[in-house]
DNA sequence: ATAGTATCTTCCCGAAAGGGAATATTATGA
DNA sequence: TCATAATATTCCCTTTCGGGAAGATACTAT
């Protein structure tokens, strides 16, 4: 997982696999069940699943679901 | 709390549609066509049209692509 | 305004990939 | 070990992507 911050509690997303590293592990911070934050953010399981591993060809409204559902934003810059 | 609508030298993406809206104007910025960018990151023409009007179900790796080639960088944070 | 040009959007096709629901596998605890 | 919870994977149908080309807009100069 790439761990450099550039901004307090930001995280550089370079790869698919990162970003379900960041979207796991808030998940758990959260104390919730793949199954919990997919009914809460309206995605499936099984997405949820290949999100957390990574999978690089996921459509983006739905990560946007799910990293809204976390609390979590993206933000993009230089 | 945090009034700040975006962190320094970021710009908050709520929506694809926001996202589709930053790629134009930085690939305007580097006074690029979308044939010379699709090319220039290899991805398809109809594709970087779609990205740009905020399509929701365009693959998250292509939309990596993109920003890699713009030179920009994702960022996740609360 | 009009012509001419550059740029962007949309259509068709086949191949590849996505998603939900169901099933299988793995991890956890008593 | 066995039962249960949690996560990963399979089945089947739908949707996306790239390529080429046509259609639609936007831009420029006269």
């Amino acid at each position: 997982m790439n761990t450099e911050k550039t901004l307090p509690n930001g995280i550089i997303i370079d790869t698919p696999r990162t970003l379900g590293e960041v979207v796991r592990n808030k998940r758990k911070e959260d104390n919730l069940t793949q199954v919990e934050l997919a009914e809460l953010t309206g995605v499936g399981l099984r997405f949820l699943s290949e999100l957390e591993n990574g999978k690089p060809t996921i459509q983006l409204n739905k990560v946007l679901l799910v990293l809204s559902g976390l609390g979590l934003k993206i933000e993009i810059g230089q």
